[in-house]
DNA sequence: TCTGGGGTCCTAGGACCC
DNA sequence: TCTGGGGTCCTAGGACCC
């Protein structure tokens, strides 16, 4: 029940029906209602399909060898993908929305939350604010939009899937407007696994418990949720009741890490070749670095075999060097990824993968030197210290000898040290709803 | 050296998301 | 033959300190 004289939150989750598929079709309008799909680096795997695909079983992320039959049969178009037309796209699709609300939070390129009560005076209800949203989004940049409504981000997520799923929506579903017997249907027909959280592993070992579908979520008690599979489970049943957990993020938080990497069209075995692949990646890592003036505190380098092939011997490697300050220093890095690199090798195996990531560090460090000068080490940081010790055990005296200095921390440990990490919801609101 | 509880730091790994 | 890339958060457990 709403509280009198009391907003209750509210939010929208608006999100592009098919993105990149749709994306194309912008440009190309003689792709409407084809059956079309796009596709991952290397033309490996499906990352988007159209309405028709979908209905035809295709997953997400079915390798296009697999369904070369299906294409031939049903004329599937397969587009490579075109990530500097999608993010132009998704700007666009942002800044039509802004003239909505400020109070919004751009999710994944193709996903916004935006709170909402406080602009709906000018609607009748929820409802026709998110079908002027919708109108507007396509009137402005041709894409196709979904929006879902709901009293915490994850029922605006559930509310979503159900305008996507059933024609009768219309495109905009606002939970907190069904009446409560109609919305316990469709949380009953809808699988748990569809829940904003529910991955293949807990849908698993919430089905051994017969927890198959969302309402058989809502009537489990959080506690006991939370004893058995932690604070995020928990926070998703009170989700599911409405209760809110997860707040809006109007200001992206600092990126943690820099990650490049990229499969092999064929296995590759020399180290010649591993070495190009990793300078190259180290490489676009620093132009990232430097573009969003990040400043990185530590590199690992990995090479993988392919999972895909478990007959074949598997090799999977990390090693993890840390820096100091060498953001601008290409060369510095490729030398350190190249030296670590030599280490993780091993020959006669078949790689697949190799990439390269940067941890980043939540200041700037207050001296900077460069990877090889001879320094005292003074910092406080001993995972680093620890870390700086292997590689000059592993490089022999003096090859490498890493600065460490000044107080530096992760991104990742400040946001440990200053986040309740494990908050407490009070149980007022255990009391399941009224069924039936 | 024994006893020991509590706190913090760190890492590895699992699970999830788009 | 051919199977994506880039992220986040949480937990368990060991090391270490007081």
């Amino acid at each position: 029940m709403n509280q009198v004289g009391q907003a209750k939150q509210l939010f929208a989750l608006v999100d592009v029906n098919n993105f990149y598929v749709s994306c194309e079709r912008v440009f190309a309008p003689k792709l409407e209602d084809a059956p079309m799909v796009v596709l991952s680096n290397n033309d490996g795997c499906a990352v988007a399909r159209s309405a028709e695909v979908k209905a035809l079983g295709v997953k997400m992320g079915t390798p296009w060898f697999q369904m070369q039959d299906l294409a031939k049969q049903h004329g599937i178009q397969a587009y490579s993908s075109n990530y500097t037309l999608y993010g132009d796209m998704s700007a666009r699709v942002v800044e039509v929305l802004k003239k909505f609300t400020p109070n919004l939070e751009v999710y994944s390129i193709d996903e916004s939350f935006l709170r909402i009560e406080t602009v709906l005076k000018q609607y009748a209800d929820p409802t026709s604010l998110g079908q002027t949203i919708k109108q507007d989004i396509k009137d402005t940049t041709g894409l196709p939009v979904c929006v879902g409504i709901g009293a915490s981000k994850t029922l605006a997520k559930l509310a979503n899937h159900l305008a996507k799923k059933h024609p009768q929506f219309a495109g905009v579903c606002d939970s907190s407007a069904i009446p409560k017997a109609e919305l316990y249907q469709w949380m009953t027909e809808t699988p748990v696994a569809e829940v904003w959280g529910i991955g293949r592993q807990l849908n698993k070992k919430l089905k051994a418990q017969q927890v198959n579908s969302v309402f058989d979520l809502l009537q489990i008690s959080p506690q006991s949720m939370r004893q058995q599979f932690g604070v995020v489970v928990e926070r998703i049943c009170y989700e599911l009741r409405g209760v809110s957990c997860l707040e809006l993020e109007e200001v992206a938080p600092a990126k943690q890490q820099i990650v490049s990497s990229r499969s092999f069209g064929k296995p590759v075995s020399a180290m010649e070749q591993l070495a190009e692949s990793i300078a190259t990646h180290v490489a676009r890592g620093a132009e990232k670095l430097r573009s969003q003036k990040s400043v990185t505190g530590a590199l690992t380098i990995f090479i993988q075999t392919n999972p895909h092939k478990p007959f074949e011997p598997q090799h999977h490697q990390s090693v993890t060097m840390p820096l100091t300050d060498p953001s601008d220093n290409t060369l510095t890095l490729t030398g350190a990824a190249l030296k670590g690199l030599q280490q993780i090798y091993q020959s006669g195996f078949k790689y697949k993968k190799a990439g390269v990531m940067f941890n980043l560090l939540a200041d700037k460090p207050t001296v900077q030197q460069s990877l090889f000068d001879d320094v005292e080490v003074k910092g406080k940081s001993a995972h680093l210290m620890k870390a700086m010790d292997s590689i000059n055990n592993r490089f022999g005296n003096g090859v490498i000898r890493t600065a460490v200095s000044g107080t530096k921390e992760t991104k990742r440990d400040w946001k440990m040290r200053s986040s309740n990490k494990s908050p407490n919801y009070t149980t007022q609101w255990d009391e399941l709803p009224v069924v039936r």
